[in-house]
DNA sequence: CTCCAGCCTC
DNA sequence: GAGGCAGGAG
């Protein structure tokens, strides 16, 4: 792997300058926010947009203020929090990560990297960004946009290509300043900066802090070479909104649901089948002999 | 249509 | 390494 020649100089004073102004007030953002707190906001953060993760984050941080809260309820109640947040194993996922944190860390987030990525639903972006965010620690957090701010302002290139994990955190690693308060505003700038500047779409690189270091723009915007990412299935009629139908029943009725009734709201039999087993081999959904409920483990 | 603070399983 | 996984917004 090369050195850029931008490494040395870096990116990071002017990103960091940008954000000490830009930031969003975000609440999970907030200085007295927990560590579990954070923890939290990371799980619905994953592939969820912030406009839509804020709402539920404030509930669940009012209603479970510590993973000892939250593990000593059932996991239908994290579930039904979850709403139509999407991806509703991460609600299974964050109450078992809870129940592990108090089962190995006396109820304390843990604080090292490796402690992090052994929880559940705990991968190489949020144990990072956790341990960088909530406790400071200098560590290189990367996300599908500091992945193309990186793309764009260090390699030239439109897009960053398909995820690589060992070389994004390198990469990000060589950007990473020194200090640790500058690296956690660095971190934090590079997504703030891919999220509202640098987005996928249309980039504003009119309003951009880093337009005159940005390889991509001294190289004229030359588009992207790589691999097409795969076209995304329809969501209209699919198994994905099949299960969401199902986990919409599941949810509000504190009962079991027969097959019957969710045939009703599914009229593709078997759709409605490869849904159900779909949601019982994840565990979302429990068969029992009256028919589906939320798991209560 | 594409994109989004990814992770788990195979 | 590839595929599956919700749902909303642009």
């Amino acid at each position: 792997m090369p050195q850029h020649p931008i490494d040395r100089g870096g990116i990071a004073p002017a990103v960091v300058a940008w954000f000490a102004h830009a930031a969003r007030p975000l609440p999970w953002r907030a200085a007295d926010v927990s560590p579990w707190a954070v923890l939290v906001s990371e799980f619905m953060l994953q592939q969820t947009q912030v406009g839509r993760v804020q709402p539920r984050w404030e509930e669940w941080v009012r209603r479970w203020p510590t993973p000892a809260a939250l593990a000593a309820e059932p996991a239908s109640e994290a579930v039904r929090a979850w709403d139509r947040l999407g991806y509703p194993r991460r609600a299974l996922w964050l109450h078992r990560a809870a129940t592990e944190i108090v089962e190995r860390h006396g109820g304390e987030v843990p604080r090292d990297l490796d402690a992090l990525l052994a929880l559940q639903g705990i991968g190489p972006y949020t144990a990072r960004a956790i341990a960088a965010f909530a406790f400071g620690d200098r560590h290189p957090v990367v996300d599908t946009n500091t992945r193309r701010v990186i793309a764009r302002a260090v390699d030239g290139a439109a897009e960053s290509g398909p995820p690589a994990t060992a070389r994004d955190l390198a990469a990000m690693e060589r950007l990473l300043p020194p200090d640790r308060e500058a690296a956690h505003r660095f971190n934090a700038g590079a997504m703030e900066l891919g999220a509202t500047v640098c987005t996928a779409r249309a980039p504003r690189c009119d309003a951009c802090p880093i337009a005159d270091l940005c390889a991509w723009r001294a190289a004229g915007y030359p588009a992207y070479e790589g691999p097409r990412r795969a076209r995304q299935t329809r969501f209209e009629g699919s198994d994905r909104q099949a299960r969401g139908k199902v986990m919409r029943e599941l949810r509000a009725a504190h009962r079991a649901v027969a097959g019957d009734e969710l045939a009703r709201v599914l009229d593709d039999p078997a759709r409605l089948e490869r849904a159900i087993e779909g949601l019982v081999a994840d565990g979302l959904a429990v068969r029992t002999s009256d028919g589906y409920v939320l798991p209560e483990v």
